[in-house]
RNA sequence: GCCGCGGUGGUGAAAUAGGUAGACACGCAGGACUUAAAAUUCUGUGGGAGAAAUCCCGUGCGAGUUCGAUUCUCGCCCGCGGCACCA
């Protein structure tokens, strides 16, 4: 027998494909439904890694399998070949970046070629071909002409690294994500991307995608779109005479809270600071400030983030609209001029970083929102007497940290008997701190104590209290007191039948807030709640006192509108995409500067702007683009009036490029369109999308974006891409660290297969854990799927033309196929293959392998080894490649079970297991189970069992 | 800090409408074949006790619900990913 030697089979096999083009889609197919399976296109960096085997070899066996599954099934393959890898790698080696790239992609699609993957190259789209990027900046005249595309003077975050400008999403923490320099901030005229057009749509349209939830998640919290309020406050000079409507707005989310704003501030790009410059007194050190904070990177203002700083306006002030009260204005930095208005309202009791500021510079705070428990087991009763109470709950402790406890002994608070601090009520006139001494001393005797802080934040609790027949509302101020000594006077004798004395380890104490009995008794406490920024029902807010967040925000939204001082508004965190780069390779933006004209766009007619050879092409550094440096290019007569002009230097973000490249797949060779409608219609929308999570928030959002576009201007018939999409994991090296040269965990795919073979690397990748999680290559891993081919191999000797009488075999055969073809629709290709290992262990078992269970067995194996399968096939006397047959169904009688193993369990626990018929009965099983000697042991007498759970066909609990 | 996902043998991992934890594979140990090795093949393999039958423990930690929890609830710890002064 012929010895198992992929190398000379799958080339073979490779070349035979190819040459039958079994892969070519063609439009449609009588009969067959269309299907593209959408992969994300490589960047062409010269060189096949194993996570490209990882993103393409894979989902190879999901593309064969649907083939065989009767679909039309395109498997499209293309390069997304400009941007700065390429370029930077070609100004390393002093390469042009077009012979560089067309190079890689050479090069690469030969290694393509060797995974045995069904592509379709005969569709095949490049990103740097001309006639592909012709389209990209036909798309960009279609939304220059719908408004959706502007060139804006805007603050850009700009990379000293790479020497151009970045979009947002290609700022990670502050720092590039190619290069890691810093990012700085700098104004510059730049094309923008109207995406925050579309911000609704994008977060709304979400909801009906079958994508995985923490992608559907991370666009929307990009996107973050935040409903609030506008707000006018005017401001209020001491010295200058200010016209009538000087005023700035603010925009916040928590309206409610309007009651407790004690300060105003303004980002310091805010234009107001320099109109109000003449009334401001200290305006030198305004600007001094704001000058310091202009010049601090985007990193370092994130690094500072803890240390709050800000300078105030003296000699003016901001009218708080529902009290006419004066605050304070500042400027500073933590807040930020390109999100809402540039401008807030700072509320320190209900504002985590408005507290922290207050804190810093000595600003009054002031509670308007109290956190209100409403107790769902004992609420308030119709007809009850009401009654308010204003109570103080005491934290007290003991000098090693001990916290003091009462336990309670009567019944009147229930038979749990609850832990509590000492809690007593405020009597009139009287301040907490002082209501605390006196409480402490009659419940619990300690005398020497004192007032360590009074909590600034009230809690508000409703229930009905039942030993006085009325309902409550409990106002409570939190006081945290120490026992200074341990003396101790004597306590009368009611209150030593009410409580015990407990004292607790301060960790014993309960952490969380849950109300209303761990209220009376939490570390919160401990933890000082110093500024609360839940929901709550308000307070001291004027006539809006009592109304709960949600109502309140309604009702004063309301009258903002009615006077015309505000207004709701919907904010986002999204920007507008700059586009522009100003490096060389990349699609020319097609417009041009006339001297009379302006702004012209490139007529379609002269599309496409190509790129011109440029010998220097280093980016210069000083904001403007290499093409600059190609006058002759750059140097044209305007189109509209033939004057002067100049063409953008500037060119398009790469993922520009790649946000429309899966819609050229349904008519790659058009010369009219990007791609004509019919044909889209046959294709797309992508019904599944497979990639890596690193595009969540880049990528798919753009192409998201391009499509509605796109849609709203009757070029296509859907609004999303993606119906479908699946993330699949990272490829870990051995250590079970990201692969790095540094490193040195690189496993090289090509010598993985030179070692292996094609059908053992794609085998073992899909082997190694579920799909779309991250899995390390082990070196010794590979080898047992090379062995399971080996085996699978072998078997063929064993083959006969008897049918065997076997029918748990029989069995096994259509379980198998049933497992096999539902992991595989679901993505779970290692389940799948370790349901084919199990029917391969059985069958090596047989003397005589049946010949139709043999070739049976082939076809479920072929998507995953297409290789070996192909040859066995062929080895088997058939004519025709494999791929050309059908997917076995499997026989539903057949699955099913007939027999079941029965878990004998007494008490809960496993204690015998018998066969039994799978319908059978509580009883049968009990008749049968009680028999078993090992049962009897545990159950002498039947008279004890209690209880008896039965779950027909697995198990039998008997409870004594 | 907030949001999301995860934590199971020596290793990659199976199994969650609550029902035999560890399928399948790697590795390891022992046997067969061989002069020997490789390859192949057979047996064993979560930990502990025991000659064995068997028993106890065991899915990050601690509670809870349940006849029964890897699966559900609460709290905590750790890892990964996203966002990060977004008002």
């Amino acid at each position: 027998m012929k010895k198992y030697n992929p190398k000379s089979i799958e080339a073979k096999w490779q070349k035979y494909w190819r040459k039958k083009k079994l892969h070519n889609t063609s439009d449609s197919v009588p009969g067959k439904k269309n299907f593209i399976l959408l992969t994300e296109f490589p960047y062409p960096s010269g060189n096949l890694h194993i996570g490209h085997w990882y993103a393409f070899a894979v989902p190879d066996i999901l593309a064969r399998f649907l083939r065989f599954q009767g679909k039309n099934v395109m498997y499209p393959m293309g390069f997304d070949a400009f941007g700065l890898p390429a370029e930077n790698a070609a100004i390393k080696r002093k390469l042009d970046p077009k012979k560089w790239t067309e190079q890689n992609i050479k090069y690469m699609a030969d290694q393509f070629e060797t995974m045995g993957a069904s592509f379709d190259w005969s569709r095949s789209v490049s990103t740097i071909d001309s006639e592909y990027y012709k389209w990209t900046q036909w798309i960009f005249l279609e939304m220059l002409k719908n408004g959706l595309a502007r060139k804006a003077e805007t603050t850009v975050n700009w990379c000293p690294g790479c020497k151009t400008v970045l979009a947002n999403e290609q700022v990670v923490n502050g720092a590039c994500e190619r290069c890691d320099a810093a990012v700085e901030q700098k104004k510059m005229a730049q094309w923008l991307y109207r995406t925050t057009a579309y911000a609704d749509k994008l977060t709304d349209d979400l909801e009906k995608l079958d994508w995985p939830e923490s992608t559907k998640l991370a666009q929307k919290n990009w996107i973050g779109r935040s409903e609030g309020t506008t707000i006018k406050f005017k401001v209020k000079s001491e010295k200058l005479k200010i016209k009538e409507d000087i005023h700035f707005k603010v925009f916040t989310t928590r309206l409610d809270t309007i009651y407790g704003c004690t300060y105003c501030v303004l980002a310091p790009e805010h234009p107001l600071v320099e109109e109000l410059r003449d009334g401001i007194k200290n305006y030198k050190d305004v600007e001094k400030y704001i000058a310091k904070a202009k010049k601090k990177t985007e990193l370092e203002r994130t690094e500072l983030q803890k240390e709050k700083t800000g300078v105030e306006l003296k000699g003016v002030s901001a009218i708080n609209p529902f009290t006419n009260e004066a605050v304070p204005i500042f400027v500073a930095d933590y807040v930020l001029g390109n999100y809402g208005t540039g401008a807030v309202m700072a509320v320190p009791a209900h504002d985590e970083r408005d507290w922290e500021f207050a804190k810093k510079y000595k600003l009054p705070v002031k509670q308007s929102i109290a956190p209100h428990s409403f107790d769902e087991k004992n609420p308030p009763r119709k007809g009850k007497k009401n009654t308010v109470r204003k109570v103080v709950h005491v934290l007290l402790t003991r000098k090693n940290g001990d916290v003091l406890t009462l336990n309670l002994k009567g019944d009147e608070w229930g038979k749990e008997k609850p832990k509590t601090f000492v809690i007593g009520g405020i009597e009139d006139g009287e301040s907490p701190e002082k209501t605390a001494l006196r409480e402490v001393r009659e419940e619990t005797g300690y005398a020497d104590v004192e007032v360590v802080k009074v909590m600034p934040i009230e809690f508000h609790a409703e229930f009905f209290a039942a030993h006085k027949d009325v309902n409550r509302y409990v106002k409570t101020t939190g006081v945290v007191c120490r026992l200074k000594s341990e003396k101790r006077r004597e306590v009368s004798e009611e209150e030593k039948n009410l409580h015990e004395l407990v004292w607790v380890k301060r960790e014993k104490l309960p952490t969380s807030l849950t109300i209303p009995d761990d209220i009376f008794l939490s570390k919160a406490y401990l933890e000082a709640v110093d500024t609360y920024a839940g929901p709550g029902v308000l307070i001291d807010s004027g006539k809006y006192s009592g109304l709960d967040s949600a109502k309140a925000r309604e009702e004063m939204a309301k009258w903002l509108e009615k006077n015309r001082l505000g207004k709701k508004t919907v904010n986002y965190r999204l920007h507008d995409w700059v586009i522009s780069r100003q490096r060389y390779w990349g699609a020319p933006i097609p417009v041009v500067y006339c001297e009379k004209c302006g702004i012209v766009p490139v007529p379609e007619k002269d599309l496409p702007v190509k790129l011109p050879p440029l010998k220097d092409f280093l980016p210069t550094g000083d904001g403007k683009s290499p093409l600059a440096k190609a006058t002759k290019w750059v140097n044209v007569k305007c189109p509209k009036c033939g004057s002067r002009a100049e063409r953008e230097t500037d060119t398009m973000d790469t993922f520009v490029d790649s946000s429309w490249y899966f819609l050229r797949y349904a008519d790659p060779k058009n010369k009219k369109k990007f791609a004509e409608r019919a044909k889209m219609k046959k294709w797309l929308p992508v019904p599944l999308y497979i990639g890596g999570a690193e595009h969540n928030t880049m990528h798919l959002l753009y192409s998201r974006f391009f499509t509605k576009v796109l849609n709203d201007l009757g070029h296509v018939d859907f609004d999303e891409p993606f119906v479908g999409r699946r993330n699949h994991g990272t490829i870990l090296g051995p250590d079970n660290q990201k692969m790095s040269k540094s490193r040195g965990n690189v496993i090289d795919p090509d010598e993985q297969v030179k070692k292996w073979g094609a059908d053992s690397v794609r085998m073992y990748l899909a082997f190694m854990g579920p799909y779309d999680q991250n899995a390390s290559w082990q070196m010794t891993g590979i080898v047992g799927v090379r062995r399971f081919l080996e085996r699978v191999w072998k078997l063929k000797s064993k083959i006969s033309e008897q049918r065997p009488v076997n029918n748990e075999l029989e069995s096994l055969f259509n379980k198998t196929i049933k497992k096999v073809t539902e992991d595989i629709e679901n993505l779970h290709f290692n389940t799948a293959i370790s349901s084919l290992m199990i029917l391969l262990n059985e069958l090596e078992k047989q003397e005589q392998i049946y010949i139709i269970h043999y070739t049976l067995y082939i076809i479920l194996l072929s998507p995953f080894a297409p290789h070996v399968a192909e040859e066995i096939w062929s080895e088997l006397g058939h004519g025709k490649s494999i791929f050309l047959e059908k997917w076995p169904k499997y026989d539903p009688k057949l699955v099913q079970e007939t027999e079941a193993t029965l878990i004998i369990q007494v008490n809960g626990k496993v204690r015998d297991e018998m066969k039994i018929a799978i319908e059978a009965g509580e009883r049968e099983a009990k008749g049968l189970a009680l028999q078993s000697e090992k049962i009897q042991k545990y159950i002498p007498d039947e008279a004890e069992i209690r209880k008896i759970i039965f779950v027909p066909g697995r198990l039998i609990n008997f409870v004594l």
